[in-house]
DNA sequence: CAGTATCCTCATTGATACTG
DNA sequence: CAGTATCAATGAGGATACTG
């Protein structure tokens, strides 16, 4: 306990690792922000939108299985964390584009090397469930 | 529709896309792979094991706000898609301890990027909230 | 210590219908 | 087209008690 260069983690109290951003802190503001990006339809937006502008209807089509009131839903938050732009323009019908802020498009790029590596490497993951499947018929 | 260099993507079939691990297909099996690893709290203990090994116990004191059940169902859902390793050693009292596999330790690397980005620019974050909370007194 | 079992609550999600 | 509103169902999550 007698210096500085390690890890000084442990020696902040609870309120200083809240400031700090400390995601493992049960209040600290950062585990909302990282449940709106990991949630099940965040994840899926950003890196989509990571291809560039979609309107809302392009993001339904493209992502299988999301109910409009999700999208919805999912695009309000990331909004509202500043992670995406919606522009609406005022025409009839009406036509929204959703596009990513520059502090979306890091955030994109971090969630997008987590699916990248998901996409290629499932048949590494699937195999590996199966070896752990085995565990009640070994009579 | 000449050609190869371009993005294929749009014309797969969705059984092809499925099979091809595209995590845009609503059936696609790394949809739940991706919601094991961004769960709540499945992204914490994959930052939390990155560190090393730790035992139940451990993990539930670091990991602010888990309870006993849904640490033991995280790390469940993790071990079967084997990203850790679950060693019980027969003493008693019981001790068991968990690790990341090598494919763990990869996935835990790609949440870990994403974690810290948030953890990093959590001011940058909130700062861009409030920014977008003025919407209803501009009258 | 490391869980499992049970019960309970509430948030997330989805289907459907409606609107500017 | 791009949503909102409403209702219904599912499941995530928590509290507590119990066990090998």
């Amino acid at each position: 306990m007698n210096d500085i260069s390690g890890p000084s983690a442990e020696n902040v109290s609870l309120l200083e690792r809240i400031r700090m951003g400390e995601i493992l802190a049960r209040d600290c503001p950062s585990r909302e922000i990282l449940n709106h990006v990991c949630s099940r339809w965040g994840v899926l937006v950003l890196v989509v939108l990571l291809d560039g502008t979609h309107r809302f209807s392009e993001l339904r089509r493209k992502i299988g299985g999301v109910s409009e009131k999700m999208l919805s839903q999912t695009l309000q938050s990331l909004e509202q964390d500043g992670f995406l732009d919606r522009k609406a323009l005022p025409v009839v019908p009406p036509h929204v584009e959703y596009s990513l802020t520059p502090l979306g498009e890091e955030v994109a790029m971090q969630v997008n090397g987590l699916t990248t590596w998901i996409e290629q490497n499932l048949p590494r993951i699937m195999d590996a469930r199966q070896t752990r499947k085995t565990t009640a018929e070994d009579s």
